[in-house]
RNA sequence: GCGGACGUGGCGGAAUUGGCAGACGCGCAAGAUUUAGGAUCUUGUCCUGAAAGGGGUGGGAGUUCAACUCUCCCCGUCCGCACCA
């Protein structure tokens, strides 16, 4: 028999025929929810992204073959930027594009053989799904979750319009090149920093998530705790708040610095002599972006304010300088500059003259710095620090805590670089944000039951850069739900991560009209059993999903407190070594391949490349290579109809004892890769192990019928949660009525495993020197006589007697001479 | 700069967690079969050497009977964060 694509669609019938992914919901016995992440549906997907579907589907499967009830299903997110530029450049309504993608998409992975329940599908840009975005957005809003404050954004003056990150290409709008401004606007934020704490803390039940993705979770929130405190200004009644990590350094507090956005600078500069001046400068800080200003080559710069800050612990009065370094977006704008002890702080200092005083000394007894590289930031005896002296770091920031504390100066702070969600976009292919602006009465969120704000389909795109949704008068004009008086609705619409925020407890109940989902049935079936996806979504994403997970648990909606107990993040398919790209063109389409060599072969291959949790690079002949194996495993089942049983003798023979071995081995093996970290590449080999064996046995002896079929058989149960329709179709030729997938996984024989002679290494110091067969009934001292008698090891040590002899049984004989 | 991961043949990668380095696949070479093949089947393939032998997991040290694996230093690659006070 040869594997061809006809194989494919003749399974794929059966399986949809059969329902074999439909789901049982309200059966929660041995339920397992295996997840994908959902695609953005913006082209037809190449070989890097069938990674991802190609990976769950074999977990889909594998479990399913282990009994479990398997829920794996698939969506879109389908709201989004690209939508909406494609609209304006081919005249396509951003609807009509995401959906001629998505059911493209959806043909490419019904051809691939990728079982999901295809009744559970979820789309983010159909008004079913997106009510209850805006729902979930009510409830953050009931709870003051969901606030407006003025926040920048990069904006550009000649198209009028707010540009996202990525459409800022070196500080410059990407469609104009004109240079991006910051711009202050009224946006909607979620206040995830509510949930920073517990967002960090429960990082340790994530037990089964890769160890990076919980580190990069970990620095995103970044807690850090220490002491916020008072400065004093002279002749003012301006107090400047600082938060400081290292409250043991503020004997060597030297000067103040303040960021350009801090709130009193007016107040503070109001009687500088040179006051234009400050202002100019600190214009001139304020108009670069925040990404400009934290390129590496930007230079220190800052300018004195004319006032005076008085160190609590010294009394001492030290210069207050503005200083282009400092961030307004964390702790308060504001910090305490200890320039022996922080190289920023010492390049600021020596570049203005400002004073610098040691008070820690390192183990190796530092002094002051001289150069950046001599400062010392690290902890160590605190000097120079009056009735603190001789206390280490630790210990001296206890008790100035305490003593700042008594004195009304300061208290310990916690802080975090978490900073709130911003989910406005100034767009139009999003979830709509359901609030009402009232003449009247202000703010008014739209009631529960107007729900959804449908987003008018009738719009025109044009190039202004501006959200259409501004001309759509039925839209915008609206009555205040509270006062009936005139009001204009919102017209931002939702960050895209709202949307797929929830997405996978909607699965769960996704043609629920009345409820966003039933929570009965989420708690049976959640938190998903295993997440697959990209790792670039380690941190917003997933961070975003926990939170709303979080929120939704507080409402008591659901149980549980983490939505995905385990996670696997697949590495890139590169190519040529690079990621697949149209502009590089370098992109390897499935189509191609799936016409010529059939989706079993694209599909073992993936998994073959190499650890699926790393990158790895295409390459044709690889693909080739699996082609080969699968034919090659194929003809057996040809060798097995036509072979010729001869009487078999009542003891197993030699042969016949290799390849039951060889399959009970197998099938341990295998399972114990899938069983692992998802070892798909040498859960393959040790298959073509079974098959390469199989063929030599079958040319070199006799196997008894039966034991030929158990091997061809095997091969091929192991094989299909990787190639499932070859499977299918050997399964079948064997005679069995049923899928392949509802067949048990195999158990291995421990009986079968049991080898009475094997082959060990005799090294000498260490070193091999020879193989010895032995019987593994033997004596340890047996053994050691047969190694030492051996010609090798009697020459290299003569006549002496070994030192040593360390036996580690059934691997290797070590002698030490 | 900080944090993390990694470094093994011509290539993708294995190595039971300290126990015979290079499984499996690709590529390459020789042979067989074939009208022919980029099909199939044998055999070989870490380097060096005719062989015996010697060397070998980025480099250097160390622990150990034994190190790809553990410890320290250095070099390199990739990823994440990046003036976070």
């Amino acid at each position: 028999m040869q594997y061809s694509k006809e194989i494919d669609k003749k399974w794929q019938k059966f399986w949809s025929k059969e329902k074999l992914f439909a789901a049982d919901i309200k059966e929660k016995k041995s339920k397992y929810y295996c997840l994908v992440m959902f695609p953005y549906p913006s082209s037809e997907l190449h070989v890097g992204h069938a990674r991802n579907y190609v990976i769950g589907d074999a977990v889909a499967r594998y479990k399913l073959m282990q009994g479990h009830n398997v829920l794996s299903p698939m969506g879109w997110d389908a709201f989004g930027l690209p939508a909406e530029n494609q609209a304006i450049k081919h005249k396509v309504h951003p609807k009509e594009w995401t959906l001629k993608n998505i059911k493209r998409i959806k043909e490419q992975l019904d051809s691939w053989g990728i079982g999901y329940d295809w009744a559970r599908e979820v789309t983010t840009c159909h008004p079913n799904y997106y009510k209850w975005t805006q729902w979930i957005f009510l409830q953050l809003y009931k709870k003051g979750l969901a606030y407006r404050k003025e926040a920048a954004v990069n904006w550009c003056s000649s198209c009028k319009t707010v540009l996202a990150n990525e459409q800022v290409i070196n500080g410059e709008c990407e469609r104009c090149s004109t240079e991006v401004e910051q711009k202050k606007l009224e946006q909607w934020f979620f206040k995830i920093t509510d949930y920073a704490d517990r967002l960090l803390e429960d990082l340790t039940l994530l037990e089964e998530w890769p160890e990076r993705v919980c580190t990069m979770q970990k620095n995103w929130i970044g807690k850090s705790s220490g002491v916020e405190m008072d400065f004093e200004v002279q002749d003012s009644s301006l107090k400047i708040k600082c938060f400081t990590t290292r409250v043991d350094t503020i004997f060597g507090a030297t000067f103040v610095a303040l960021s350009a956005e801090y709130p009193h600078l007016e107040e503070l500069i109001k009687d500088a002599p040179n006051k234009d001046e400050i202002i100019s400068f600190i214009d001139k800080v304020k108009s670069k972006s925040v990404s400009v200003r934290t390129l590496e080559t930007f230079e220190k710069e800052g300018i004195f304010s004319s006032k005076y800050a008085i160190n609590p612990m010294t009394g001492e009065k030290i210069p207050i300088w503005i200083a282009n370094y400092i961030l307004m977006e964390y702790g308060t704008g504001a910090i305490m500059c200890v320039p022996a002890h922080d190289k920023r702080d010492f390049e600021f200092a020596t570049k203005y003259n400002l004073g610098i005083t040691e008070v820690i000394q390192s183990a190796s007894g530092s002094r002051t710095p001289q150069t950046p590289d001599e400062v010392y930031e690290g902890e160590g005896v605190m000097v120079n620090s009056k009735e603190f002296n001789g206390l280490n770091s630790e210990e001296g920031k206890e008790k100035i805590a305490a003593y700042m504390k008594k004195k009304g100066i300061g208290e310990k702070k916690v802080n975090f670089k978490l900073r709130d969600w911003l989910i406005s976009r100034q767009r139009y292919w999003g979830a709509p944000i359901p609030i009402i602006y009232c003449n009247k009465c202000g703010e008014v969120p739209v009631p529960e039951k107007n729900l959804p704000v449908i987003l008018p389909e009738a719009v025109k795109f044009l190039p202004t850069g501006q959200s259409p949704l501004l001309h759509i008068d039925k839209f915008l004009n609206v009555s205040c739900p509270k006062c009936k008086g005139k009001a204009r609705r919102e017209t931002d619409t939702m960050d895209t991560f709202v949307d797929s925020s929830w997405y996978y407890l909607r699965y769960i109940s996704a043609h629920q009209k009345k409820v966003p989902f039933v929570g009965k049935d989420v708690n049976n079936w959640l938190p998903v059993d295993q997440y697959i996806g990209g790792v670039e979504h380690a941190i917003l994403h997933l961070m975003y999903s926990r939170f709303i997970n979080k929120f939704l648990k507080d409402l008591g909606w659901i149980s549980f407190s983490e939505p995905f107990q385990r996670l696997f993040t697949q590495g890139m398919i590169v190519k040529d070594g690079a990621k697949m790209s149209k502009s590089k063109g370098n992109v390897v389409a499935p189509d191609y391949i799936i016409d010529k060599y059939g989706a079993d072969t694209m599909r073992l291959y993936i998994l073959f490349m190499g650890p699926p949790q790393k990158d790895a690079e295409w390459q044709d002949e690889g693909l080739q290579g699996c082609w080969r194996f699968i034919q090659r495993a194929a003809r057996l089942i040809d060798m097995l109809s036509e072979y010729k049983e001869e009487q078999p003798e009542k003891e197993l023979n030699e042969h016949e004892k290799i390849v039951l071995r060889k399959i009970h081995s197998t099938i341990k093996e295998v399972t114990a890769d899938l069983e692992g970290n998802f070892q798909f590449n040498t859960a393959i080999s040790r298959v073509m192990e079974l098959v390469n064996q199989t063929h030599k046995s079958l040319a070199e002896g006799i196997l008894r019928k039966s034991i030929f079929k158990e091997a061809v058989s095997t091969v091929f149960v192991l094989l299909a949660p990787f190639t499932p329709h070859i499977s299918e179709e050997v399964n079948a030729l064997l005679g069995n009525k049923q899928s392949i997938f509802r067949k048990k996984w195999p158990q291995f024989k421990e009986q079968y495993l049991h080898q009475e002679e094997v082959e060990i290494g005799v090294l000498v110091n260490g070193k091999l020197r020879e193989k010895l067969k032995i019987n593994v009934n033997w004596e340890r001292s047996e053994i050691e006589t047969k190694a030492l008698s051996l010609e090798k090891v009697k020459n290299i040590l003569k006549d002496k007697k070994p030192k040593n002899v360390v036996y580690i049984p059934k691997r290797i004989v070590n002698i030490v001479a």
